[in-house]
DNA sequence: TTTATGGTTCGACTATGATCGAACTATGAA
DNA sequence: TTCATAGTTCGATCATAGTCGAACCATAAA
């Protein structure tokens, strides 16, 4: 009666359809800016950024600031949950069974996240340069050490001029999907620059896929030892 | 974009407050009828009628019509799934834990049900008076057969003159915390009633509780051998 | 039959909340 | 600095949906 948990609350904020489907596209664990999950509901950046305010004041998702891009996700593994539960219930209704797409794999395995390597390669590049010693730091506090920039001009990445740019080079951001954090920041954008002009991988067309070829990833992962 | 699964609609359901109410009522598995549901969502009758029907459409709950009582029910067990799994982002947000109220096995035990036994020792009844060939048929259509009426004698219900009333005196029930039937109708009523004037039960005040003597107990199943 | 009660339907009122145009802020690039 | 873009805030509009009074229907008891 008094106010007891707000579960009416919490299912109203699901009840939405633009607030569903912004959820149901995030629930493949993926971190979505504002404007992507606008298009994606079909709605202006006004109105998503009204559901997407309420969505973060409810605790549904998260929100991580990067630059000017807002990244959206669940904010835990109980709101995936609760939507499958909910999802359940949909598909019992109409006898239809959810069937999970086949690119699902190929985005997890690695995808563009803004501008950058995101998924299984995305985190193995961060991995791989911090456990080799080309990275110092965490978070927006990482820098690339001496003996990373050798690394890195053995694929074309040379050390900018320091007098231009006081910024920091790397950032760190978190993946989802495999839980742990992957590079960002600029750094990460030359980085999936390069490998698209080495031509080890390229986009595939209308979706956030990276396809890396045979020889691509090979070179890839001879690179990072 | 186009239909696809109707979570929102789902939770758009659960998302009334009035609504939402009512499910958590009905979580413990219970049957409620129309006017209870009212007051315990703290609405008028004709609200609830109408909210009712929207949960009935949207099949979160299904109704069993005896006599002039609606009783509701949660549908399946996927509805109870998808309150409980909204209720844990409730709790996960305000850090508080669900405490499942102490008078949550007394209930399943035995409890009134609008006017008759339900709970394990309601459906015990149903069995073992069908076991023993007191009751014949099934659902709408059962009787007490003449052995029956021996065996209800001894507790001092007797055969009521058949030209009074032509209605069946038996009725069945489907018990949700059981998953199984228990008896109902005037049956029903009337062996409740017959309990409580032996001693061997009473009720408890403010609850649904029927709370058997240790004696009363020993007697109950000893009638039922 | 009459009477009482449980439940639904209808109609009107009201409030909440979703939506978008426009203006504003913040970050990044040149 | 200026320009472009991502995102938020404000304000006004509009529709939907919850609410209850009143009337109506159905069942049960007397």
């Amino acid at each position: 009666m008094k106010d007891g948990p707000d579960i009416s609350k919490i299912a109203t904020l699901i009840g939405d359809p633009a607030r569903s489907n912004m959820l149901l596209v995030l629930m493949d664990g993926r971190a979505l800016t504002a404007s992507e999950l606008a298009s994606a509901a079909g709605i202006t950046k006004q109105t998503a950024s009204f559901h997407l305010a309420r969505l973060l004041d409810g605790a549904l998702l998260a929100r991580e600031i990067q630059g000017r891009h807002h990244y959206f996700r669940l904010d835990n593994a109980d709101v995936g949950h609760a939507i499958e539960a909910l999802l359940g219930i949909a598909q019992n209704r109409t006898g239809k069974r959810t069937r999970t797409g086949p690119k699902e794999p190929a985005l997890r395995k690695a995808r563009i996240c803004y501008d950058h390597l995101a998924g299984e390669l995305g985190v193995l590049v961060y991995d791989r340069m911090c456990a080799q010693r080309w990275l110092e730091g965490a978070g927006n506090e990482t820098f690339v050490t001496p003996k990373g920039w050798v690394a890195l001009k053995r694929i074309g990445i040379t050390k900018p001029d320091p007098t231009k740019s006081r910024r920091p080079q790397c950032k760190t951001c978190l993946d989802w999907s495999a839980r742990r954090h992957h590079l960002s920041g600029v750094m990460g954008q030359h980085l999936l620059k390069q490998f698209f002009e080495l031509g080890w991988a390229q986009r595939l067309p209308k979706t956030r896929i990276i396809k890396f070829s045979n020889k691509g990833e090979a070179s890839f992962r001879n690179w990072l030892n």
